[in-house]
RNA sequence: GAUCCGGUAGCUCAGCUGGUAGAGCAUUUGACUUUUAAUCAAAGGGUCCCGGGUUCGAACCCCGGCCGGAUCACCA
């Protein structure tokens, strides 16, 4: 905590008349970032605001949104005439690293090349009262010093954020992916929709829900886990392309890929297929990482990954086969059991045809798949809300994207026939009497919406966190996340509570 | 939920076999008005996560708990 005092602090910017430059002056004005490409020449009546971040000598660096400048704040030439520069001199000495303040000068490049802001003119905007975190870089771009405690970053993001300048360029990056994906699809004429948060029933997803409780209907509510079956509903109503990012809500385990509220953009289009949305995924990821990268190849961890176009293309059948040898095709439930013994992939007798293939699958082949690839053709049993195969028994239009090991998406023909989806439902129903908590609920007012008709759709999920691990290079959800879910801070009872009321 | 690792100054971290609590940066004061992580000098700064236990003596050993991370489980 700085030992000086804050009315310390108020009092002296009082005193000294350096209101005379209104707040106004600094909204909007000039920032950091037009001086970076600053030449030779002076240049005069430049004006930024931002934290103090340190001085050495009559140099001092000053932080915005745009990153670090440096000031030249020399003794006795800060004002007009000698009463503000005495002032002024003072206030620089009580300028502590977090304050903000405003400055006005002219521009020239110092003896080693640095842009620098000669300061004519100083005003005192805002206290710092904490000693923020100094990282500091060392010309050979080594690192000291630096803010890396996880926790700590977590809870006191905004601390983070100051110090940190890869991890506001993990959050800038987070939002070009969110305005490259709004930019391509407004331009194909979607429409961006909201849907309800708080549900009567939860749906389009197997999932723990949170629970709550509305006062005045008297009832209970739940976060929804998914948007499906109310975007569903809307091209019933007649839209042909809606689309929304949806906040959801598990409540479920966390962990480096899971948070309990996490992000996934819908997307639901009448009359095209999964087919026709395999080919909008493709154009589009390729534009969301030339839009946040700047290149389709993109180094994650370990692994250079290259979202271009086209990317590999395996029905779920073919990828087992490809990576175990084994053709399961043709298995019934007792020789897929068998196969997955045989593969060492653990399995319970409660799983059924689908749950055992998507076992395997996602044991033997999921964690392989780097390169942004295309897994299609998924078992019905697994897939209540997609629609059946054309031409394949037992399976549904349904396809993943998979990479760098972890689903990205999930899409398919949507099942748009009232009584199949009726049927399909009866059985999720089934699964939850044998004991599946994570089996559907039945909506009757969303079949009852598809009874009234529903055009063959391609729907669409995409995981947004998880694409936002990938494009930021990131290997936890919580560095995508500005807030991530935490545990309270154990506080410390204070002392005026310990003493009782 | 399980296992492993961690929690010491504002930050990053040392702390040996149990024996007076340490460094760098940051902060304050003074000098310096210069440059480019780190000028010099001095000073201040600690519930060693919390609670028990063992011991003459615990940051350190033991037990319990809290918080975090990783891995696994769970999660289509």
């Amino acid at each position: 905590m700085a030992s000086l005092g804050l009315s310390e602090e108020v009092k002296f910017k009082s005193t000294s008349g350096k209101d005379a430059m209104s707040l106004i002056d600094f909204v909007g004005t000039l920032r950091t970032a037009p001086f970076q490409e600053f030449g030779k020449e002076q240049r005069p009546d430049v004006r930024i605001a931002g934290r103090f971040m340190g001085q050495r000598g009559p140099f001092a660096k000053l932080q915005d949104s745009d990153g670090k400048m440096q000031l030249y704040m020399k003794k006795g030439t800060i004002g007009t005439d000698e009463t503000e520069q005495s002032l002024n001199d003072s206030l620089v000495k009580l300028l502590h690293i977090g304050d903000f303040i405003g400055v006005e000068g002219f521009l020239f490049s110092t003896q080693t090349g640095e842009v620098t802001l000669h300061v004519q003119k100083l005003t005192f905007l805002g206290k710092s009262l904490r000693n923020l975190p100094i990282v500091k870089t060392d010309k050979e771009g080594n690192v000291h010093d630096a803010f890396t405690d996880p926790e700590l970053r977590y809870r006191q993001r905004y601390v983070d954020l100051v110090v940190n300048p890869h991890v506001r360029e993990a959050f800038i990056k987070r939002t070009k992916m969110y305005n490259s994906i709004r930019e391509f699809l407004n331009e194909k004429g979607y429409l961006e929709v909201e849907t309800p948060i708080l549900q009567p029933l939860y749906g389009g997803a197997a999932a723990r829900p949170f629970k709550t409780h509305h006062n005045t209907l008297d009832m209970t509510l739940y976060l929804r886990i998914a948007n499906e079956l109310y975007l569903k509903r809307l091209i019933v109503g007649g839209f042909d392309g809606v689309y929304e990012f949806s906040k959801d809500f598990r409540n479920e385990g966390m962990s480096r890929f899971h948070n309990p509220e996490f992000t996934q953009i819908e997307l639901y289009v009448a009359y095209k297929d999964y087919e026709w949305m395999m080919n909008l995924v493709e154009e589009m990821l390729e534009k969301v990482a030339i839009d946040t990268n700047g290149t389709t190849k993109l180094q994650v961890g370990d692994n250079l990954i290259d979202f271009k176009r086209p990317w590999k293309r395996f029905s779920m059948y073919e990828a087992i086969e490809h990576f175990t040898g084994i053709d399961i095709s043709e298995m019934d439930e007792n020789e897929l059991r068998a196969t997955a013994k045989q593969l060492h992939v653990p399995i319970d007798e409660s799983m059924g045809k689908g749950k055992l293939i998507d076992e395997i699958f996602g044991e033997k082949c999921e964690a392989q798949l780097i390169q942004p690839t295309f897994i299609t053709d998924y078992p019905v049993e697994m897939s209540p809300l997609a629609k059946k195969h054309r031409t394949k028994e037992g399976l549904v239009e349904r396809f993943e994207a998979i990479c760098n090991g972890k689903e990205i998406c999930n899409s398919f023909s949507e099942l748009n026939d009232p009584i199949d989806q009726r049927e399909r439902f009866e059985s999720q129903l089934e699964l939850g009497k044998r004991g599946d908590d994570e089996a559907m609920v039945l909506d009757e007012d969303f079949l009852r919406a598809l009874e009234y008709g529903m055009p063959p759709t391609a729907g669409l999920g995409i995981g947004m966190d998880r694409l936002a691990m990938v494009m930021t290079n990131s290997n936890s959800i919580q560095d995508v996340l500005f807030f991530p879910q935490m545990k309270p801070e154990s506080k410390p009872v204070p002392e005026a509570e310990a003493e009782g009321e």
